[in-house]
DNA sequence: ACTATGTCCTGCGAGC
DNA sequence: TGCTCGCAGGACATAG
């Protein structure tokens, strides 16, 4: 499924691809729920736009587009199977395709999600003279001037201080504490094994209690894996490609996610599976602690 | 405000 | 071999 890794992948490689290009046609196939905005809205929204850029926030994809000194965002989520990909038109269109920008050279920009959690929509970054001087009683600064920032806080870029302080008065289990986006965005279910594997902090300490230590061996592992992830294209569990289909290689270094019952690479007993927040969850009983 | 749980959706693999 | 069935999970809704 995607993370953080894989999507920053697959935006830094439709990024490269179609910088700069204009979408010419918008096709959606009409399926409800994978539209958070309406398809009139999306098709409208992106008719005739050019490209700007493609990045990660989170788990998003947003593509910035400007139309008429325009800017919007089109936001990507690509749910647990989605992709997107970049065709030439006589690529054939694989099943459970959703969405198709045809841009002015002919190549197609596919979103494709047989499982359908992905989600598309668009956003407009709203120009300060527009918005009412209402915002004065919002109690916390939220994204205020616009452009899409996401639930939480980027986990490549946040300092140990605010890390910490996510943490704070927390009940919840440690694990379930990193696969909330309202805190951290982009952590997923791999990552989130991971990162508590390489730190030996096991899934279910209550993330208030840990130390400060803890968190700090917390972050540092966590960018780390997340770092090296993004270096090797991705975990390709299921079915994740990149913008051109092709597999990344992450999967190979995963220390416990789906290796229930096979030997720690690090002391040799068994790694343990258990459900947690509804999620399988894997680690060492031995190093993890 | 926080926490836990159910729901969506389809492909795949285990088991018979 | 071929079938059924249960599981996988990110975000959101709902309930406590």
């Amino acid at each position: 499924m995607p993370e953080l890794p894989e999507v920053e992948t697959i935006a830094n490689g439709v990024h490269a691809r179609v910088r700069g290009r204009r979408i010419v046609g918008v096709w959606t196939s009409g399926k409800p729920q994978t539209f958070k905005s309406p398809e009139t809205e999306i098709a409208a929204a992106l008719t005739g736009a050019k490209i700007q850029s493609v990045r990660r926030v989170g788990k998003t994809i947003v593509m910035t587009t400007e139309h008429d000194a325009t800017l919007t965002e089109f936001l990507i989520h690509l749910g647990m199977t989605g992709r997107l990909l970049v065709c030439t038109p006589e690529m054939p269109v694989a099943p459970h395709t959703h969405a198709v920008l045809t841009l002015d050279d002919m190549r197609e920009v596919r979103f494709v999600d047989p499982r359908r959690f992905g989600r598309l929509s668009i956003h407009k970054p709203q120009s300060p003279a527009h918005t009412p001087q209402k915002d004065t009683d919002s109690p916390q600064p939220k994204s205020k001037e616009g452009h899409y920032t996401g639930p939480g806080r980027e986990p490549l870029t946040i300092p140990l201080a605010d890390f910490v302080a996510l943490f704070r008065n927390r009940r919840t289990p440690i694990k379930a504490a990193l696969l909330n986006q309202s805190l951290l965005h982009g952590v997923g279910n791999i990552y989130a094994d991971e990162a508590l594997f390489r730190a030996r902090i096991r899934p279910t300490r209550q993330a208030a209690r840990l130390t400060r230590t803890e968190l700090a061996k917390l972050r540092t592992a966590l960018i780390a894996v997340l770092r090296q992830a993004i270096q090797l294209g991705g975990s390709s569990v299921s079915d994740y490609v990149d913008a051109d289909g092709v597999r990344g290689f992450f999967q190979l270094r995963h220390k416990v996610y789906q290796r229930t019952g096979e030997p720690c690479r690090v002391c040799g007993t068994p790694i343990k599976r258990i459900t947690l927040a509804g999620r399988g969850t894997h680690f060492c009983p031995t190093c993890q602690r």
